[in-house]
DNA sequence: TTCTTATTCAACCAGTTAGTTGATCAACTA
DNA sequence: TAGTTGATCAACTAACTGGTTGAATAAGAA
């Protein structure tokens, strides 16, 4: 597990690391809209948010299609399900972290405070 | 909502960018360690991993405290729930759309493309 | 005290990112 | 055809990131 989908995982956690381009997100999630439209809350210039667009698209966030002259932008949930699915292994471990707290407690290693090199 | 934690987010999204650091996450999910155990597997000097983990530590992604000239590193499982918490709020939303989709493909705005100024 | 271990600080370098402006491309409109 | 709108490309700058090495600090151990 892992490894294979880094630099997705490292490309999705970067895109989303950036206040504009979480506050795009939101906005797609309950519509498309046009680079125009997403622009227009935010001083910065269209090129900039262009690029904002292109770092979504990376990610694979975002995907892109062509009505005439536009290229609206539709959000992709299943690379933020990804990322919750990720993040998730870690929460199911800690569930059995604290299932084996007190007994941790009760060992000799975690008085002496060398919960250090306890497994592996 | 959002805006009043949005450094938090930045940081924390930022700080999961980067597979040394998720690697780390996944380290500590199963136990606490210090700077020189989480170097270890890694082909980088131990101030660059001890770089790494500032970097987690201001995102509050993990605690630190002392064992004589140890400061081991613990996971600090609160902030990643709430990255799934953000991520979720967009969860909610689509399912919403999906609720609505026959609705929508009814409608004759998109039927023309137009699915981009439908709202605000 | 001196030595060793664990960690951090400081200065630096190479590569990347977020923004800018100006020009260009693509497609509709008159 | 020429003009307008929507979006991207190209070149550039300023700031940041991830890594390096060498020195410094903190706490035990001899």
């Amino acid at each position: 597990m892992e490894s294979s989908n880094d630099g997705l995982l490292d490309a999705a956690f970067m895109a989303l690391a950036d206040p504009i381009r979480r506050s795009i997100i939101a906005r797609l999630s309950h519509g498309s809209a046009t680079v125009n439209d997403l622009a227009e809350p935010f001083a910065i210039s269209k090129q900039a948010v262009s690029k904002h667009i292109q770092v979504l698209e990376q990610a694979q966030l975002v995907t892109r299609s062509r009505d005439a002259q536009r290229r609206p932008v539709h959000l992709n949930p299943e690379r933020l399900e990804a990322l919750t699915a990720w993040i998730g292994q870690y929460r199911l471990v800690r569930e059995d972290q604290f299932r084996n707290l007190d007994a941790v407690l009760r060992s000799s290693a975690a008085s002496r405070g060398r919960q250090t090199k306890d497994q592996s």
